[in-house]
DNA sequence: AAGCAATGGTTCTCTGTCATACCTTAAGCC
DNA sequence: GGCTTAAGGTATGACAGAGAACCATTGCTT
């Protein structure tokens, strides 16, 4: 999908090779290695703007923020909201519209439109693609560490206003049917970031589900494993409003464990 | 400190000011809201790329990754590995050098050195701006689930070549000096999360920790209290290495909590 | 002493993005 | 029917940043 920018190879390695030069002197140690550095030299602004907002914008649909058949924000709001000129976010939005995703409408009330998921006839082999370039453990694990860490914090000190929203949300899931099933899991579990008080664990999370989420279009939905999830989420849903903490990150983790096994079985 | 760029005013509001307009047709609900959305709509690209720079650089100072008196990457490379140019990189280096936070030497085997910390005499004031702008509970709260969740990691999976790496890192934090102490509490920490075999969360971890660092030095380092972090440190390692997931992150989970309390009591 | 190599220092050009203004379309309202 | 309004569609000038080439300095090697 999407070609376009990068104009042409992928930077280009221009000088340098030089193995290893980092705290030579004084402190010493020369802790230098790929190790510790590597976490913190990750590129600023990988990518350009175009892609950087693509890669947000699919997030959105993803996540199912924007339900198929829902009106994304106006462009001059989104752009805002993304930090970005209203050019570049429509350079995004054309792309997507071309790939049939998105339509836009003009005129009052118009807007542009989340379309049904198109088969992915030809998206399949993108699909492939993409998901061969996802680090499998780190996803499943980056994403175990957030659920349990959110369920464990909710439990811990959720607002009385929160109590609403989550059960809200784990009744939204049950009474879900099998199409929109991935979308309602998504936003609990979302809501449950979000409730944990932490807005960097919540926008942690948003990604690393977005991802996952790109990673289950790629298996089966069982409708026995569904059953099972229905069950777990209703435990941590409980655990929580106890307020015992070490039974909703239990239940949490085990949770995700199911799901870990489920796409370790399949793709790996 | 810094001021420079962002040209003028932040942002021009622009246009706009619709309330909300997300998510209304079909799947609806509407579950638009300022919630789950602004999980996903924080700004691609804040700010420009200097700051981001900027940011990172320092980062690399706070965590201690390059020691006072250690040699940063060379100029070529380090632009490189941070995605951005070497115009830019050398802006942000000259503003470093400006605040006597860094010095470059040129010729062969020449480079930018980090000097020791110049008793922010005159950067105190900027200190306690930038800590204003910290989220603290987001900071502490994310903080617990990274690190807990990597000791749990750890636990359960670390590879034998990670043993060594992690006893080195806690003997050498038994073995600091008072003025390196922090550093190798970092440096362990670190370790740990790398370890965990998830890199997002190494990279999470790393970005959470140059700002709990940041905090730490608004507070005084106590003595009573380092003692009780070397047991600590010293029982998540072992049990880490006794494959004792559930008491690595119960003992990591104490730790954090006595960092948390410090420093709830000192900023709130 | 001369040459080499690795580093910081400087300058130029070209492209992506931003900001802004304006045009077009379509639904509701008077 | 015509006006208003809220959306998408288009055009343009200014600037930040990337990329590349080149200069200057230093220490090691021969």
């Amino acid at each position: 999908m999407v070609t376009r920018r990068r104009t042409d190879g992928t930077r280009p390695a221009a000088a340098d090779s030089a193995p290893e030069a980092v705290g030579e002197a004084a402190g010493g140690e020369a802790e230098t290695g790929s190790g510790p550095l590597a976490s913190v030299l990750r590129p600023v602004r990988a990518g350009n703007g175009f892609e950087e907002t693509l890669e947000q914008v699919l997030q959105l649909l993803r996540l199912g923020l924007v339900p198929p058949g829902g009106r994304l924000p106006a462009e001059r709001e989104l752009s805002q909201h993304l930090g970005v000129s209203r050019v570049t976010l429509r350079e995004v939005l054309k792309v997507l519209q071309d790939q049939g995703m998105v339509e836009s409408r003009r005129g009052r009330y118009g807007g542009t439109f989340v379309l049904p998921r198109a088969g992915a006839a030809d998206g399949s082999d993108e699909l492939r693609r993409r998901v061969a370039a996802v680090d499998l453990e780190d996803t499943l694990r980056f994403r175990e560490v957030l659920e349990t860490g959110a369920a464990g914090l909710c439990a811990d000190g959720l607002p009385a206003e929160g109590e609403g929203r989550l059960r809200a949300a784990l009744e939204a899931t049950q009474g879900a049917r099998l199409e929109d099933y991935r979308r309602q899991d998504t936003l609990l579990h979302l809501t449950l970031a979000e409730l944990s008080g932490s807005t960097s664990l919540a926008a942690g999370y948003a990604s690393v589900r977005a991802t996952l989420n790109e990673l289950l279009d790629c298996i089966p939905l069982l409708v026995r494993n569904l059953e099972h999830s229905q069950q777990q989420h209703a435990a941590v849903v409980e655990a929580v409003l106890d307020r015992d903490a070490e039974a909703a990150r239990e239940m949490m983790r085990e949770h995700c464990g199911g799901t870990a096994a489920l796409l370790r079985g399949f793709l790996a």
